[in-house]
DNA sequence: AACTTATCCAACCGCCGCTAC
DNA sequence: AGTAGCGGCGGTTGGATAAGT
């Protein structure tokens, strides 16, 4: 393995150890379990071998389908995608995309690119693209350099995180409510409309948990909501309504 | 059967943002 | 403001195994 495999005693040493204290609290871990092992080893054995309800064995048709429509909307991110697949990993996504799907996919682009001299690519906005500052701060030299968006893509990112990251919520109590809904949408809706997302878009879509979750979710500390998982279920939504 | 090459995937590494001090 | 420590993430490594010659 690339690493040191575990032992069947250090897994069952390290499941009690979270069986009692629970996850989180990782610097302790190796000291209360009695490992010889580092916090971050700990952390990754439970979560990607250990943890209940992981799905072990092949990833089904329907799971690959929606691994390529994420990794589309997302990109590399790969925890956000594993998210999305109930018992799946990260490391299981991102470990299937670089032994199954980035080979067979990118013989398909150059299946593609051969015949595309006639015809001309329409490149769709990516829900990725837009995030709140921290989330765009967070994928700083991840997706960016991976990718190579055209400039006018650069621009239209540009415009989009200024209006993202000035969109914050402060509400406190009830009597906000309708005004900060209708502001939420409003402002989500014009934002998507920078991104020809909206034109196509039901007009009973809902994403999960609804606009309140949003708003109560913005009277934490931070005061943002995450972009892309709203841009994500409206892809999502808009994808598979249109299949 | 023996050897080489390709594939898979668990584990590690380095970096990042956040938080507390 | 600076810094140390933390959790979390994506990229990479390398040993085990399968497939090919």
């Amino acid at each position: 393995m690339g690493g040191v495999a575990w032992t069947e005693e250090e897994d069952h040493l390290l499941k009690k150890c979270i069986q009692q204290y629970g996850e989180g609290k990782w610097h302790r871990v190796p000291l209360l379990a009695g490992l010889n092992r580092c916090r971050k080893s700990c952390r990754l054995r439970w979560l990607n071998y250990l943890r209940p309800n992981i799905k072990r064995g092949n990833f089904a048709e329907e799971e690959v389908e929606m691994i390529v429509k994420l990794h589309k909307l997302l990109g590399n991110r790969w925890s956000l995608i594993a998210g999305r697949l109930p018992g799946r990993t990260a490391n299981d996504v991102k470990n299937y995309w670089n032994c199954h799907l980035s080979k067979k996919l990118n013989a398909m682009e150059g299946e593609d690119r051969s015949q595309a001299t006639k015809n001309v690519e329409v490149i769709r906005p990516q829900a990725r693209n837009i995030g709140t500052s921290s989330s765009m701060k967070r994928r700083r030299g991840i997706q960016g350099e991976s990718s190579s968006p055209i400039e006018s893509d650069l621009l239209a990112q540009q415009e989009i995180s200024g209006m993202s990251s000035t969109m914050s919520f402060d509400a406190d109590g009830q009597s906000h409510h309708n005004m900060l809904e209708s502001q939420l949408e409003n402002n989500i809706y014009s934002c998507l409309e920078h991104q020809d997302i909206v034109g196509e878009l039901p007009m009973d879509f809902r994403f999960e948990g609804g606009v309140e979750e949003i708003i109560n979710a913005g009277e934490g500390s931070s005061g943002q909501w995450d972009w892309d998982d709203l841009l994500l279920d409206m892809d999502l939504y808009k994808d598979f309504a249109t299949n």
